[in-house]
DNA sequence: GTGAAAGCGCTAACAA
DNA sequence: TTGTTAGCGCTTTCAC
């Protein structure tokens, strides 16, 4: 670094020939010179809870307010290995059809004085590159709201990096986690639906490889098979709208002698979809001739033109935890694994009514 | 950090004794010592593009590999005065409901080598904080796709940050811009409304402090006047899918002799709640009672609910633009302010039909 | 309570 | 081509 003048220690003639170079910030030298202070004194002054003498403060301040410093937090990120930076892994798909979440998480990691360093995933190979990124910005934890195989998991566990899984887990490996489990919510859903004279149901699935999806798959199929509620068809779509209307008709090739009476869509971006093939395309009308529920309580899935039934994920009270339980980890690396588990709540909407006969 | 014996430069004992301590992550020296070169080789074979001995990078990547080095984005940041980090700013509503912004932004970024650290900024003070959170991360840029203050801006600027604004720009201070005009689409769908028999026209603008809005309502209210359509109503709405459902019962109430054939709407997101409400509450049908269009090209507009006329944007281009500028102003600090400007595309749908006659 | 000094992991002269 | 060396800006002992 010959073309740059600077040293970390000004000699004594450059004290007064340089009192700061214009153009350059100001390190904790440059407020330690104007104070007339040690530079120790001045990274004291920025470490909350350090012993420091009320005039020394007062002093620093002022020297620093007066060149605008701020602590360099790469700098201090390199000597106390914390660099408070949070990588938030989230697909595009997740991002496009449940914004909430990495809206929420972002503002928790803020609020603890962590910062989110997003990356979108896509795929398998995606994951690798972001795991390497993440190794190398030195990332204090990982919220992982997109796919990660366990293989991939176990380099962050070697690498000792804390991981919370959001919305999935392994269900054969230890690891921290925090999602939504509605099985309470579901069978009071299933119980009201059973009461409204449903007897043939269809569902419309996530992803096979998706946690939620399998999850939800299975609370819905018992909660139908407890109640009598028979499982006419089923399709498989990919969370998106489109899958929601190519699902049902897939549903109504399944069943071409008798429509069930219900479809159950393991998310509400599919059951925006279904709704809306089932109206647009197919002609039925909603709910009189087709009840349709979802899971999620999307902003969206509340528009007047859809009023969703559908159960919602405290997606608030979510993002907390999953912060709450990096920075546990950060602070305390041998903590044991948890995993913290909500529930659901079913908001009532219009997309579902009485069976027809 | 004497609980660290860990030394950079590892003294001839420690040579032997302790090869590389359990959990700790290697580094360059680590590196070197078990290939048996210099650190700064290490460092050489992973720029790219220095000089280096074809056996030479095969020793040392033999190493890495061994001891999965990585290098260290921070240390690496630390004296070369590049972070790689880019802040992007967006406000939760623009996240909420325009998700495919922040997810194109964060995905050229990442193209292009760099970070996104995401911030969201829902004040004016949000976005003080965040420019300081910026500061202390050293960040290379800013892509501000939220409201910023001119004085905030003076700030970035002083500090030689280079900022790109997307989708806003101030009009008396020389700024980097990448947003959407679509003047001519507007004049294009205008014109196409004239034809369908359309004299009598009702706004809903944005918050009046927005710059799209206001650019937006100027074309618009230019495009109407130009082919002699009467704006008989204007509300101001926020955005929000509510905001357009109110507006529309504002124009209602404004317009309480005879409604207007068509609202035009700022984006998309309103003209879903407008829609939404002159159906499900005014008993309005769309387009036949009344035409809506919107602006923004979102990707729920599309759903077979609302199958919304509009502009849409091309964010792919626009984010990519906006990447590039960043990148180029970080390599050369230097560079004048630009300002790229692009055009929109009218999407066709089902909200807009011959005026009622 | 304060200052001196070491060093976090790396890059980039410079010398060999 | 390779090694030596001097920092990047900060925190944290350790003396005083």
């Amino acid at each position: 670094m010959a073309n740059n003048p600077r040293k970390n220690k000004p000699s004594e003639t450059d004290d007064n020939v340089i009192p700061l170079i214009k153009g350059r910030r100001a390190t904790s030298y440059d407020v330690a010179r104007l104070a007339g202070v040690s530079q120790s004194a001045v990274s004291r002054c920025f470490k909350p809870g350090s012993s420091i003498s009320s005039k020394m403060r007062e002093r620093v301040m002022k020297a620093a307010k007066e060149l605008e410093y701020q602590p360099n937090a790469i700098a201090r990120g390199l000597i106390t290995q914390r660099s408070n930076l949070v990588a938030v892994l989230v697909s595009g798909r997740l991002n496009l059809y449940y914004p909430e979440v990495l809206f929420k998480i972002t503002e928790e990691l803020s609020a603890a004085g962590l910062r989110a360093l997003l990356f979108t995933v896509e795929n398998e190979e995606d994951t690798e590159m972001v795991i390497e990124q993440a190794w190398q910005f030195q990332v204090d934890g990982v919220i992982s709201a997109s796919h990660m195989s366990q293989d991939q998991y176990k380099i962050l566990e070697k690498r000792q990096i804390p991981v919370v899984f959001f919305n999935r887990y392994f269900a054969d490996h230890p690891n921290t986690v925090v999602y939504c489990d509605p099985a309470e919510q579901v069978n009071e859903l299933v119980a009201q639906l059973s009461a409204l004279g449903h007897r043939r149901a269809a569902v419309i699935t996530g992803p096979s490889e998706n946690m939620v999806s399998r999850e939800r798959t299975i609370r819905v199929q018992g909660s139908l098979a407890q109640f009598g509620i028979e499982i006419v068809a089923q399709a498989q779509g990919d969370f998106t709208y489109e899958s929601g209307a190519s699902g049902l008709q897939e549903i109504k090739a399944q069943s071409a002698d008798a429509m069930p009476s219900l479809v159950i869509c393991i998310n509400d971006m599919m059951a925006m979809g279904c709704m809306d093939e089932a109206q647009s395309v197919l002609g039925l009308s909603v709910p009189d001739e087709l009840s349709i529920v979802g899971f999620d309580g999307i902003g969206m899935g509340q528009f007047a033109s859809y009023e969703l039934t559908t159960i919602r994920q405290p997606i608030g009270r979510m993002s907390e935890a999953a912060v709450k339980m990096i920075t546990d980890r950060v602070e305390r690396p041998d903590q044991s694994h948890e995993k913290r588990v909500f529930e659901g709540a079913v908001i009532p909407g219009g997309s579902i009514a009485r069976a027809p006969t």
